[in-house]
RNA sequence: GGAGAGAUGGCCGAGCGGUUGAAGGCGCUGGAUUCGAAAUCCAGUGUGCGUGUAAGCGUACCGAGGGUUCGAAUCCCUCUCUCUCCGCCA
């Protein structure tokens, strides 16, 4: 969520942000809310004297019974009954306006860094990295649904009888592989980027997605239980950006404690609305997946060089695993609705070209605002500092359906056999390739 | 699922419906003392919103939301959470 302040005060930085992400419907937006802060303010200042003075009479009712003069108490009544009633009226006002402005902002993507491009889809996103020559092929390379499935390792028949279109079943090396992915995954960032693991609940409730920025506007895109959860709507979580970034929403942090790095396993469920037609083959798109997700809490002064070791610390990943890739920042029309600036790792997939399999981006304050996760700087004057807003950064550190796309495509043998990365041997009970079956 | 207890500031813990943002203690910060430290003494020490260049001032907040009242941390209702015991279960 944007500063409402800012809003109010300077729509023009907003609007201009809002004309590199395309996103031209949402300009009158801002003018809305712009009118309702003003509003609110009024009704504020208004609620609050009405306050002060209904307290002011209340204490010298108080005082006159005290004194034992009840009938000239009784008298002042009436005056804080006609407050009394003014100010009901000014709480329905202001509840009402409060939620407008709410209800607008929440709506409102956040604030693009300077260096963003302006345009409107990924034609426009710009290449800033380009790591590994893809392989040359001295037979034609299968796609990897065939590659899975001739090696037995790969079932999408029988996972449409459990769950229909968009799942999978993994087996043998493959289930292996996936579990082998994800330890090296959790390994490398544990024990070389220096990252905290957490494991967390793959439910959350209504307001923890709100925070991160899924809701209210993808609501859509998420799971949604039928029932209730203790008390709220609850969701299968379509990241684990979701619950980590949210485990200190409402704290005040000290500034020690920053930066925060957490590494994170979870499935993430999505229901990949309005995605019909796209991807509808193999393990690319799935309503269900296994992450592993890289999440920073940081000083804003530090996210620069954080978002660059974040996206550094999913580039190693490829690099280990010898996958060639491409790095791209992503133009206005492109970024997600919450992020300041995202990087795109695409992974070279020989069938496909290359494929989206990891999204680095830096919030800003966006997140922090809405989880009302808040700092203490440290102090330079002697004097407690104010509380201010860290900015908050999250990234995958991988996706597993999609290297394991990658790991077969790129690694298949003319004979139909998979070499497993080097790296992953040892997770793989030595196993240096997977053979076909027959 | 059943029965009970509880939710107050960074922590512990008081709080007859009236001047309590909240006693007391601990912790923390600054100062005094000291060669330095411990101990001791003094002072300070929540967050949001509004207003102001600022100091400050106003207002709200004692799990959340409603209600009663001139006035609620204190009374009433609903919800959420935590703890204990029983049952069930990975």
């Amino acid at each position: 969520m944007l500063d409402k302040n800012l809003l109010a005060e300077h729509p023009e930085i907003v609007k201009e942000s809002l004309q590199r992400r395309n996103a031209t419907d949402s300009l009158a937006s801002v003018d809305a809310v712009g009118s309702l802060v003003a509003e609110r303010k009024a009704l504020v200042f208004e609620r609050d004297n009405l306050n002060a003075e209904r307290n002011r009479v209340s204490k010298d009712i108080g005082g006159l019974y005290k004194a034992g003069k009840p009938q000239e108490a009784e008298a002042m009544k009436a005056r804080v009954a006609e407050v009394a009633e003014r100010l009901k009226v000014l709480e329905v006002e202001l509840t009402g306006v409060e939620a407008k402005i709410e209800a607008i902002a929440m709506d409102l993507p956040n604030l693009l860094h300077a260096e963003v491009p302006p345009g409107k889809d990924e034609s426009a996103n710009v290449v800033v990295k380009t790591w590994g020559e893809p392989r040359r092929f001295d037979f034609e390379p299968q796609a990897h649904v065939e590659v899975g499935a001739k090696l037995g390792i790969l079932d999408f028949d029988r996972s449409a009888k459990l769950a229909g279109a968009r799942f999978s079943v993994l087996s043998g090396a493959g289930a292996r592989l996936d579990r082998a992915l994800v330890s090296f995954f959790l390994d490398t960032h544990t024990t070389k980027n220096g990252y905290r693991e957490v494991a967390v609940p793959y439910i959350v409730q209504r307001h923890v997605a709100e925070g991160t920025g899924q809701l209210p506007k993808f609501e859509a895109d998420m799971f949604k239980l039928a029932e209730p959860l203790n008390g709220s709507d609850a969701f299968l979580v379509p990241t684990a950006e979701v619950p980590v970034t949210n485990l200190h929403r409402e704290e005040i942090l000290d500034d020690d404690q920053l930066p925060i790095r957490y590494c994170a396993f979870t499935p993430c469920f999505r229901s990949e609305a309005g995605s019909a037609g796209k991807d509808v083959r193999g393990l690319i798109r799935q309503h269900q997946f296994h992450k592993v997700e890289l999440v920073w809490i940081v000083r804003p002064e530090d996210a620069e060089q954080a978002h660059r070791d974040l996206v550094s610390h999913a580039e190693g990943l490829l690099e280990a695993l010898g996958l060639p890739y491409r790095t791209v920042m992503l133009c206005g029309g492109d970024t997600g609705f919450g992020a300041h600036r995202c990087y795109d790792i695409e992974a070279w997939i020989p069938t496909q070209g290359y494929r989206e399999i990891s999204s680095c981006s830096v919030f800003s304050d966006f997140q922090s605002r809405r989880m009302n996760l808040r700092y203490r700087p440290a102090s330079t004057d002697g004097k407690k500092s104010k509380p201010k807003l860290p900015w908050t950064l999250n990234g995958s550190g991988l996706p597993t359906g999609r290297v394991i796309v990658a790991i077969l495509e790129n690694y298949q043998q003319a004979d139909g056999s998979v070499v497993i990365p080097e790296v992953l041997r040892p997770y793989m009970g030595g196993l240096e390739a997977i053979e076909p079956s027959v």
